[in-house]
DNA sequence: ACCTGAACACCGTTCAAGT
DNA sequence: ACCTGAACACCGTTCAAGT
């Protein structure tokens, strides 16, 4: 089974690795959620905040193309900052620094929040999807379609393409395109 | 603990449920994990293949309200699809539908697959997305902004917006812009 | 082919007890 | 306040055995 990253630090991984026993943990964080949460919170040090310099949208992009180079390798961390960030002190940190950005693009303070939250959002959902496409490279593929090709006519033909989407460009593109749309 | 949704449906859960001995499902599944996507599969047949009258940009923009509409209650069900639809025979009957819509606006395979799959991953991350905006409306919030407000000035002001965001209309202004660079 | 039963190596968490 | 130890209610999975 094996389980691996943030899933991999349970009660008693950490505890084991402490050198102490499992209900010791309990003095600290009230349960397994909350531990979890405090690592991923940790590993989110890592992301800066937007640039001082430049345009709203020139900082908005660096740090799309900047966090992402983050999280990329870690998309478990990007599933739970998606859901938990307010949890998190480093995810109210980020979310800080978007809408300082934000703030200088209108007064209003839900355009600012729909500005910040869609370009957070759009960058964890992009690293859980690029995971998703990039494990599914290494997969061998579409036993359905192997099955009853008849089926899946256009899917048969186009099968290899899926192997070859380019991540990097089509994250680009979805962002200049986001904000383009959103400070339009 | 309590597990929820698909995390539910454990071995030892559906064996009970059938009043058989968790080993007797490994007859029928080789692992807890394919079991699982039997299930998901299952639940995907609600989804609806695209439909066959209108432009391509209006049948893609009505494919996905109504999966947005089915998925909703389950985005757990999302989650697992954007990594797993391959393996789904269900999964591949949708990406297929959507396939054959994208056909008609290009004839290229790159760009029938850059179409399909970037719709189909717009839904299924909005869904996810859109789950953990929900949640957060009903928890007690910001607990790190709460401890020292003093660093989180903008997070102060605007803190209420995030209660109020209307995942309807953001999702179908973000559908609307997506099919418009995408279909340009 | 399909199923059982006992076992193993894991989880999180409670409870009572120690310092 | 911090930690232990035993216990409980869960997981998935292996192995040997039965029909």
């Amino acid at each position: 089974m094996m389980r691996e990253g943030v899933d991999a630090v349970t009660m008693r991984s950490v505890a084991s690795a402490c050198g102490v026993t499992p209900m010791a943990i309990y003095s600290y964080y009230d349960s397994s959620a909350e531990m979890r949460r405090a690592g991923v919170d940790f590993s989110l040090r890592r992301v800066r905040t937007p640039p001082f310099e430049g345009s709203v949208v020139s900082r908005l992009q660096h740090w799309g193309h900047a966090t992402r180079k983050v999280l990329r390798r870690r998309p478990d961390l990007a599933a739970i900052c998606l859901t938990d960030w307010p949890e998190l002190p480093e995810g109210c940190r980020v979310m800080e620094g978007l809408l300082v950005v934000a703030a200088e693009h209108t007064a209003e303070s839900a355009g600012q929040v729909q500005i910040a939250n869609t370009v957070f959002v759009y960058v964890l959902t992009r690293v859980i999807a690029e995971r998703a496409m990039v494990e599914r490279r290494t997969r061998p593929n579409l036993p359905a379609v192997a099955a009853t090709p008849r089926r899946f006519a256009r899917l048969v033909d186009v099968q290899s393409e899926f192997k070859r989407l380019d991540v990097d460009r089509d994250f680009a593109t979805g962002l200049d395109a986001l904000l383009d749309g959103l400070l339009r």
